[in-house]
DNA sequence: CTTGAATTTAGTACCTGTTACTAAAACTTA
DNA sequence: TAAGTTTTAGTAACAGGTACTAAATTCAAG
């Protein structure tokens, strides 16, 4: 890797490069395109790049809410009514990065998380998710749509919970599934 | 906040600050517990908690992988076998970011997340997954362990394609789920 | 009340990855 | 060859630290 390129060219290549690998130095962008190192920071100025610390932070800021809203413990969504062993409603904004990039529409398991998380909320319990069926995604949802989820309880047997989830986006329902939760005591 | 805790119990309050925001640098940390920077260093050492910087960096690190994992373009666990149009495997391995913090037992939506991905891999097309049937997961996954997912087509009909998926942990069957897919011409 | 240990504060030198700035050198191109 | 562009060199300063030494303060027990 060190072949000279011209200004424009080297520029096209330092974006490149600090898109796929964020975390680079400047230092180490000096050996990758053999000049000096104020050439690099002139590159980075006038491409508007900020310094590795800002990138690495931006990176950091990013997906921490983005692990808290799916990974994390909380609920996807915002709980927004909530009647525990009974019923429960969640609302979920959605946006581009849960969405495919060509198509716009979003991904399946961001919806599914959703459903997951408000039949899990309705019940107070340390609960295991063992069992779903009879899941349905109506049509598609495009980022930027608001969807709302109700789930009920519909039967109780022993330790078993059998709720159904409903999720729309303006009225028009989008997915439907029935879960079993198995409370653990 | 302005309140004098002794060591031990600032200490404790230090890790819980710090992890619920890991952004806080020394000197915001001063304030909050209203002793000199030094001590913040030395409790710090004392914990064993890194730099701003290095949490950061962590952070930053985890989700890059995470989000390339979870959320990102690519498919959710590793591919290793592909037969295009007719069968495919992949490889996750869970770990505690991926579970329940008491249990210990990995959510459902990472499990979900995989086996929608993998179904969508052996389809090589723009897809919209629209239903989903006869999900079960049949027992709980813990932390640590190793997702094998096998996807299968078992039917065509126009644009939709019918994909079976199961997902073993050492032999044992874990989930099971039919997916139709819908391509998108 | 005093002594000794634990705890906290103060201060210095140094580190990394930078910004901001000045100035010189090296190459293009007319 | 002169002028302009691009690159390099070098300096001071900054944030957010580490690592270390030493002094001041607090606390507990005799």
């Amino acid at each position: 890797m060190a072949k000279r390129f011209k200004k424009k060219e080297r520029q096209e290549k330092l974006k490149e490069k600090l898109s796929e690998d964020p975390f680079l130095t400047d230092e180490e962008l000096t050996e990758i395109f053999d000049v000096s190192i104020q050439t690099i920071r002139l590159d980075r100025l006038e491409l508007g790049i900020p310094e590795l610390r800002e990138r690495v932070k931006h990176v950091a800021e990013n997906n921490y809410s983005k692990v808290r809203s799916l990974g994390g413990k909380e609920i996807v969504g915002e709980l927004v009514d909530l009647q525990l062993g009974k019923s429960g409603i969640s609302i979920l904004e959605t946006d581009k990065n849960m969405a495919f990039e060509k198509t716009n529409v979003i991904r399946g398991h961001h919806i599914f998380a959703q459903a997951e998380s408000i039949a899990m909320a309705v019940i107070d319990a340390d609960v295991a998710l063992t069992g779903v069926s009879n899941i349905k995604y109506k049509t598609p949802v495009e980022a930027g749509e608001k969807l709302i989820a109700k789930a009920e309880v519909v039967r109780i047997r022993g330790n078993k919970y059998f709720v159904h989830v409903f999720i729309n986006v303006s009225q028009k329902q989008v997915f439907r599934g029935k879960f079993i939760l198995v409370v653990i005591e």
